[in-house]
RNA sequence: GCGGGUGUAGCUCAGUCGGUUAGAGCGCCAGAUUGUGGCUCUGGAGGUCGUGGGUUCAAUCCCCAUCAUUCGCCCCA
């Protein structure tokens, strides 16, 4: 157990776990669909500029969290932390803005180099959605339905609540900015260290400090609605006009924001309380600055990241597993006719566990391990006779049934 | 990166006020039932008591370190 112990905060899938986090990323898929969204993948490393550059050299994820290494060539290489920086990087890279809108989901792992916690590990899966080129409300809007529809379609809605902001235009970010820095150094030696620190790195932040201290300062603090500029509002009007339109209920949490620079307008979470400090299961918002930053055209976006892994303690347990049909054969004979039985079922889309060794008892105690829904039993008897003993392992029936009408007298159950 | 808790069988956990062969339930294997599963009964396998060092006549137990995990902070999905 010592040393083969998987790397700390990594984790092995086994089947029935991987069975839960299949039906997320196959659920988000299907429902992207509908909203004409595609599913595409992006290499899990990318040259760490692509994230150094857009992520910004303050974010905790540049400074403390990336997985970095160089590579055989010198090349200095990272694993995505994100898909955000990989997709608009991908964007540019294959001239996609010829195609806007870009609506595209993704699901893959993702790797940050943090301290292990409930719902944090160093390589954990996201499943997103990105919707590139458009400038309009009505992308925020549909972005948000996307990832709404998901939550409801995998029965999580009752214990989600979509917390909503607006960050504003870049102007008005701009100018609250400056009023709330000054504020705040205004109140300097009041401040608690971590948000002295939050001053230069992103002051904002301060607004949702859980010290005490800070909260008394923040509950007078000028409003970031005040510094809304008429652009940006209306944007805002719009938003949440539409939700109201498509029956999405939320919560405006003006403490609600985003550490980096892109992101401007439409900021979002969707949050649980069920899941201890790690509460938000999906979270995105409108980064309109960031194709640009990373030298691509000016480029509208708005898009959503949730962890599978967080989806996936909510979810509990995912969908049955197939019930096979097991195959018994009793003897040499049977043996070569029941593997040929075995593919020809197959072949007809019919689960068969074909056991490989032990006498019948044992065989029929692995059927059942399997969960099958039936056993097929075939000795030599049945052989010559041309049939297969076919015992319904629910009802603890069973009859003779004609080897060649199998497929039929199985499809039906 | 910071602070607290935990670490005993595959899993969930007892236990030893420091003292001979460390236990249970579930699971696994076998038998009762040599062509019939689930239920029941019987038996069996499986443990460097996370790892390393220290204190002691003696450590799974006490101390230190380390690794992992967990709760919180930072931050985030």
């Amino acid at each position: 157990m010592a040393s083969l112990q998987p790397v700390r905060g990594t984790h092995d899938l086994l089947p029935e776990e991987n069975r839960v986090q299949d039906h997320i990323a196959e659920t988000a898929r299907a429902i992207g669909e509908l909203y004409g969204y595609h599913r595409m993948t992006t290499p899990i490393f990318e040259f760490t500029d692509v994230f150094a550059r857009t992520l910004g050299d303050t974010s905790d994820v540049v400074t403390k969290e990336m997985y970095t290494f160089e590579d055989r060539g010198g090349e200095k290489i990272t694993l995505r932390p994100e898909n955000t920086a990989g997709i608009a990087r991908a964007y540019i890279s294959n001239g996609m803005q010829q195609m806007s809108p870009v609506k595209v989901c993704y699901y893959g792992p993702m790797f940050r180099y943090e301290r292990p916690q409930k719902g944090r590990q160093r390589q954990f899966h996201q499943i997103g959605v990105e919707l590139l080129g458009v400038e309009q409300v009505a992308g925020d809007i549909e972005v948000i339905a996307y990832g709404a529809h998901i939550l409801k379609s995998l029965g999580l809605w009752d214990n989600i609540t979509l917390e909503l902001n607006t960050l504003g235009d870049p102007e008005s970010r701009a100018a609250y900015r400056n009023v709330l820095v000054d504020y705040f150094k205004g109140h300097f030696d009041k401040l608690s260290e971590d948000s002295r620190n939050r001053l230069d790195k992103n002051p904002l932040r301060i607004l949702d400090s859980k010290d005490e201290g800070d909260r008394e300062l923040v509950a007078n603090a000028p409003l970031f609605a005040e510094y809304l500029n008429e652009h940006s509002q209306t944007f805002f009007k719009q938003l949440t006009d539409g939700l109201g339109d498509i029956g999405i209920n939320y919560q405006l949490n003006p403490r609600l924001v985003r550490g980096l620079d892109y992101y401007c307008h439409t900021c979002f979470e969707f949050v649980t309380s069920t899941l201890g400090a790690q509460g938000t299961v999906m979270a995105g918002g409108r980064y309109d600055g960031l194709v640009s930053t990373m030298g691509g055209p000016q480029t509208a976006g708005v898009g959503w990241a949730a962890g599978v892994e967080r989806l996936a303690m909510m979810v509990g347990t995912g969908p049955a597993a197939v019930r096979p049909v097991a195959l018994i054969p009793m003897g040499d004979a049977a043996e070569s006719r029941c593997r040929s039985l075995a593919q020809q079922l197959r072949e007809a889309g019919i689960a068969v566990e074909l056991g490989y060794a032990g006498n019948m008892k044992k065989r029929m105690k692995r059927a059942d391990k399997a969960n099958a829904k039936m056993a097929v039993i075939i000795g030599d008897d049945e052989l010559a006779k041309g049939v297969a003993m076919v015992r319904d392992l629910d009802a603890g029936e069973q009859r003779e049934v004609a080897i060649d009408s199998l497929i039929g007298v199985i499809g039906e159950r």
